[in-house]
RNA sequence: GGGCCUGUAGGUUAGUUUGGCCUAUACUUCGCGGCUGGGGGCCGCGCGACCCAGGUUCAAAUCCUGGCAGGCCCA
């Protein structure tokens, strides 16, 4: 019965991840991707609430770091872009080269985001004569901008934010969340005196990610991507990957040390204490709807998605039950929902006229972590029934209720963290190692997909490309938890602490 | 960048190969009425679709061209 009541809202399985992702994604409200342009879905108000909460979390990282919130406009002139694109493809073929990049000219060249961009050329009918494009990121109109406020080392650090909607365009397939045209996007982008400073913000970053990714009850992979793989105009980058079910993994954020490239770029400079001119040294640090992408796929299952508590739009449903044949019922759940709500949970009464078997469903689908059903039964023994998302029904006194549910929802966080960590580690496998004969690579077993593989690399470009011409995947980078001991390196056999992955990205 | 496939109610779909039997099938959702009521209940009634623009034809959901949208595979 319940099985094939389950196929009644059309649910593929988890295991079909590809068919499983974007039918949830609908089913349970989080997007309507029926607006008939591709990669630009609506948000419904429940996975908008979800991601406002996800901001919430980020946002209030950002106060407690000392951020401010910005916004900045939307539109961008192309000069500016001339300006960013010029400083790209300069330290683009400074770094083919291995030239120091002030030794270089900057020429024309096309390069940057140009392709992936959005153009505003006309204004009603008449065509402009500096054509403006969509941000696909705010560097160029942020540093426009932090040139005229930075003047002395007294405004320094300068630590801005802002989470908006960006663009790009995107001629690959589009998914919900995870490859979409109109982004909503985090962005923070510090200033500081110097390279110091840059890096301290950096290590900064690595920790509010560390914080959000606990709240947010799931593991990553966070690795400082090759030098081939760095943001253009970034000194190093990190990376942080989700490892989704299907063994492909997903940049859920990235932080860059820009060192004073593009400050040299936008003539970013302060005086210092000594009066003398000073570039400024910058960084990045960005995420996304991504975000909410990788809780979908990493703590749904096959009866829907699985709201970790810091972000459930509805933390706990109240569903009166059998409200008919006894009055007092329905006002006993409301004053409870009051009560829920004055203890600070994110609480809502479903008094539906519904079987109570759908609303059940309906609320799993949705993923949220607790449902409280009362009905006469309870309201004889001051009771109530309490279910979790995760698993578990249990009968519980109305006394004390606000801390059973404080309680219960730790547990369903704890429980969504040990899974969601258990699924990770299953997914990620040591790599089986390489030879050479003659001139030919080869894999010493066959790589099974859908898994990630470990190895230890301490190889340059051209080994690295061995390595992913020979798996057909890709290198995420230097994992910042490097090996304890020293183990050869896969390609060269150097002794070497540094892990790796190879993953098949998103 | 190259190749392949698909577009029928809100969703899933039959019909397309071989043009006419289509006033377009079924399930679901939705609306109304009633019976129900602690995990998708039942009965009745009702709303609702051939992606768009051309073309071929006596006749197009069906064939052709283009557009738009979606999906898949390869580099």
């Amino acid at each position: 019965m319940a099985g094939s009541g389950k196929a009644k809202r059309g649910i593929p399985p988890k295991s079909d991840l590809n068919a499983w992702y974007p039918a949830i994604v609908e089913i349970a409200d989080l997007v309507d991707k029926r607006y008939p342009i591709k990669g630009m879905d609506v948000w419904k108000p429940y996975g908008w609430k979800a991601m406002t909460l996800i901001d919430g979390l980020t946002r209030s990282q950002m106060r407690r770091t000392g951020h401010e919130e910005y916004n900045f406009p939307l539109l961008v002139p192309e000069d500016l872009l001339d300006k960013e694109n010029q400083l790209v493809s300069h330290l683009k073929a400074s770094r083919d080269t291995g030239i120091d990049a002030s030794e270089l000219r900057v020429d024309e060249e096309e390069a940057g985001f140009k392709k992936e961009v959005y153009w505003v050329k006309h204004g009603g009918d008449t065509e402009l004569e500096v054509p403006m494009f969509l941000r696909p990121t705010s560097e160029t109109p942020m540093y426009t901008m932090f040139s005229l406020w930075v003047r002395s080392h007294a405004d320094l650090p300068l630590k801005t934010f802002q989470i908006v909607n960006t663009f790009r365009y995107e001629t690959k397939q589009t998914r919900s969340f995870i490859r979409v045209r109109e982004i909503h996007f985090f962005e923070a982008h510090t200033v500081h005196a110097d390279q110091d400073g840059a890096t301290a913000q950096i290590a900064e970053d690595a920790e509010i990610v560390q914080r959000l990714l606990h709240e947010l009850c799931f593991p990553a992979i966070v690795s400082k991507r090759p030098s081939w793989d760095t943001f253009p105009g970034a000194w190093h980058s990190t990376a942080v990957d989700a490892v989704m079910p299907n063994g492909r993994t997903l940049q859920v954020a990235t932080y860059h040390h820009y060192r004073d490239q593009w400050a040299r770029a936008f003539n970013l400079t302060y005086e210092d204490r000594n009066g003398e001119t000073q570039f400024c040294h910058q960084t990045t640090f960005g995420m996304s709807e991504r975000l909410l992408g990788a809780i979908v796929g990493m703590h749904g299952d096959d009866s829907g998605l699985i709201m970790p508590p810091s972000i459930a739009p509805i933390q706990v449903i109240l569903m009166p039950v059998a409200a008919h044949s006894d009055e007092n019922v329905i006002p006993r759940v409301e004053a409870l929902a009051s009560q829920l709500q004055d203890s600070g949970f994110r609480v809502q009464v479903d008094a539906r006229d519904l079987r109570p078997g759908t609303k059940h469903y309906d609320w799993e689908i949705k993923g949220v972590p607790i449902r409280l059903e009362i009905g006469p039964r309870d309201l004889a023994s001051s009771q109530c029934t309490i279910t979790l998302r995760t698993g578990g029904k249990i009968e519980s006194p109305l006394e004390g209720i606000s801390s059973t549910i404080r309680q219960y929802l730790d547990s369903v966080s704890d429980e969504l963290r040990s899974r969601a960590h258990a699924h990770a580690s299953e997914l990620i496998r040591t790599f089986p190692g390489l030879s050479q004969t003659a001139d030919i690579w080869k894999l010493d077993a066959a790589l099974e997909e859908g898994f990630v593989y470990e190895l230890a690399f301490d190889g340059n470009d051209a080994d690295a490309e061995v390595l992913e011409k020979a798996t057909g995947l890709t290198l995420l980078g230097d994992c910042v938890q490097p090996y304890p001991e020293p183990i050869p390196c896969a390609v060269t056999g150097k002794l070497t602490t540094r892990r790796h992955h190879l993953a098949r990205m998103y």
